[in-house]
DNA sequence: GATGAATGAGTATTCATTCAT
DNA sequence: AATGAATGAATACTCATTCAT
C-alpha cells in the first residue's frame, strides 16, 4: 500500500519532470497528476530532492540488478557490454520520460545524504571501466586509457538517448546499440 | 566600454554558474562576483535567462569560426574532426567553468527568441554529421549510420568533458582527443 | 471559510488603499493589517490590481442590486434618484474608505480581463442617463442634453464624497442627497 | 533659455502621463520624449512628484489668472462663473491631455512643501463657493448650501471633462458650459 | 493516512536618482 | 549645462513545506 503511493508518485513526477525539468516541476503540478494532496507527498518523501534522487535510485537498481545477473553467465565481455546496452535502450524505450530525467537532471546540485544521482555518475561509468580492463585482460580488445574510454561510452550513451528523445524518435534506440557495438568492437 | 562591462559579466555568471548551476545562482551572486551592482547586471541582459544564453552564444562562435576556417584548408576529413576535438578540448582546458556550463545547462528550458542554446545542441551535431557523410563518400570510412554516430559522438564529447570536470582532473583532456580518434578510425 | 478570508483582505486592503492609496501600498501592509502571511493574499487574488478590482466589484454589485430592487417600485423617476443617491451616500457613510477608493482609483490604468472598474465607471452614468431619458419622456423635467447632465450629477456626486473626505466632515453627505434633488428638480 | 527646457519637460510629462497615469510613468520615456538625457531633467525639477506638482501649478496659475481679471469687470455673479466655465473648458479643449491629468492625479499623496495640488483642489471650490455666497447676497439665486453645492460644482465640471476624455469626444466641452448654466441658473 | 490552507523566506527585476565626465 | 551608466533600495509574487483537522 505504502509502496503502491510511492510509485505513484514517482510516476506523476517523473511524466512533470521530463516535460518541465526538475526547477520548473511544482509540487502542486506532481500531486495533480498523481491525483492526491499536495500534503500527501511530504508523507513518502522529505523533499522534491528527495523525489528526484528515488528516480535514479529505481533506475539504478535496475542497471545493478541486471548486471550482476549478467556477470553469472558464461559471455565474452563484448557480449555483456551489448548485452547492457540493449537492456539500458530497452528501459528508455519502455519510458523516454525516465531517460530524459536521467540525462537531464544528472548533474543536479546535490544536499543530501543518500546520494544516488552520485552513484548513478560514479559506478555505471566504473562498472564499464571495470569490463573493459577485463576484455583487454582477455585480449579481447587491444590496449587503451580505459578511464577515457569509459567515460567515453558513457557519454556517447547519453548523447544517443537525448537525440532520440529531443528528436521524437524513440525508435532509433532499437538500431543504436549494434551500431555502437560494432564501432566499439572494431575500433577498440 | 559597453563591451568590456558585459564581458565582465559574462565572466562572473561562468563562475557562479560553474559552481552553483543555473538555478541556484543568484544574480545578487553575479553582481557581487563582477564587482558591480545588481542594477547594473540588467543594463546589459534582459534576464538571468539572458546571460547564460550568452554564455553559449559565445562558445558556439568560437567552435563555428574554427570550423569555417578548417573547411578551407586541404585535409582529410578525420583530420579535420581530430583538429576541431583538440581544439574544443583545449577551450574547455583553459575555462573548465565554462566547459562544465555547457554539459550542464544545456538542457535549460528556454523562453527566449534568440536561442543559441538550442543552436549549439543541433547546429554542432548537424555538422559532425556533415563531416562523416563526406568522409564516407571520400571512402576514409566505411558506411554507417551517421546520424548515430554523429550522436554519438557528441554525447561521447560531453562525457568525457563532464569527467574531466567531476574528478577534477583536467589533464585527461589532453589524452582525449587523441584516444577517441585512434578509436573512431579504426572503429568506422 | 474561502469567503470570510476574501472579505477580511478585501477590508485590510480598502483600509490601506484609503490611506495610501494604490501605488502605495504595500502587499505586507495589506497582510498585517489582515493578520495573515502575505502569500496568503494570493490564495485568493492574483495579484494586487485584482484586490481592486474586487473592491469595485462588490460595490458596484450593491448598486446594481439596489437598483433592480427600485426600478419595480411605483416612483417618480427623480424620486428613484434621490433614493438611490440617499443609498449611495449612506454606504459611503458606512465606509468612508471605500468612498476614497471609489472615487480615488477609477481612474486606475488596467490590465485585468474581468474590468468592474471600467464597469462602475461606464454602468453606472448609463443608467443615470437611461432614467432621466425616462424622466424627461414622462414630461418630469424638460428637455436637456441627458449625456451631459448624467456626467454632470455623476461627477458631482463624486465631488461631493470627495469633498466630505477630504475635510474630515462625512456629516455633509447626509444633507448632500437632498440639497442636489432640489436643485436638480427646479433646474432640469 | 531655463525656462524652454522647463516647459519642454513639461509638455512630454503631460503628453506621457496622460496616457499612463503618474504612477506609470517613467522618467526615461518623459526624456524621451522631451529629447534630451535623463538626467536632465533633474536639472531643472527636483523629482518626479515635483513634475507633476508643476503641471498643476501652471494650470492654477491660468485659472488664478483669469479670475482676478474677471472680478474687475461689471458682470453678474452667475455671468462670471458661465465666463470661468467656457475659459476652463476652453483650456480642456486645447490639451486634453493636461485636463486628464487635472482629473486623474488630483487626489495624488503629496510630500512635497509646495503644494499645488492641494491648492488646486482646496482653493479653486473655496473661489466657487465665494462667488455662490456673493450671489445669494446679491439676490441672483437663492438660498442654499453653498460648501455642497460648490462642491456639486467641482465635482461636475470633473465629471463632463472625464466624460469628454474617455469618450474621446472633446466636442461636447463646447455645449457643456451652456448645458450647465442654464441647469444651475433655474435650478439655484 | 490524507488533506490543502496557511505560511514566509527567498529573489528577479525595476527605476528614480546620482554624479563623474 | 547636458549626459547616461551606475546604483541599490524597494517589492510583488512564488512555492516548498508544514500541520491542524
Amino acid at each position: 500500500m505504502e509502496e503502491d503511493k510511492k510509485e505513484i508518485i514517482r510516476k506523476a513526477a517523473t511524466h512533470i519532470m521530463a516535460r518541465k525539468g526538475f526547477y520548473n516541476t511544482k509540487a502542486s503540478q506532481i500531486a495533480e497528476e498523481a491525483g492526491i494532496a499536495v500534503g500527501t507527498i511530504y508523507n513518502y518523501f522529505n523533499s522534491k530532492d528527495d523525489i528526484l534522487e528515488y528516480i535514479f535510485a529505481v533506475e539504478l537498481k535496475k542497471r545493478y540488478n541486471y548486471l550482476k545477473q549478467l556477470n553469472d553467465k558464461d559471455l565474452m565481455v563484448m557480449e555483456k557490454i551489448e548485452t547492457f546496452l540493449i537492456k539500458h535502450f530497452q528501459e528508455i524505450i519502455n519510458s523516454p520520460d525516465t531517460g530524459r530525467i536521467l540525462v537531464r537532471e544528472k548533474d543536479f546540485p546535490r544536499k543530501m545524504n543518500q546520494d544516488y544521482i552520485a552513484d548513478y555518475l560514479t559506478k555505471l561509468p566504473a562498472m564499464i571501466m571495470k569490463m573493459l580492463d577485463e576484455a583487454i585482460a582477455n585480449r579481447e580488445i587491444s590496449e587503451c586509457n580505459t578511464e577515457i574510454i569509459a567515460a567515453f561510452i558513457f557519454g556517447a550513451i547519453q548523447g544517443i538517448v537525448e537525440k532520440a528523445i529531443n528528436n521524437n524518435n524513440i525508435d532509433i534506440l532499437n538500431d543504436a546499440a549494434g551500431e555502437i557495438i560494432k564501432l566499439l568492437k572494431k575500433g577498440l
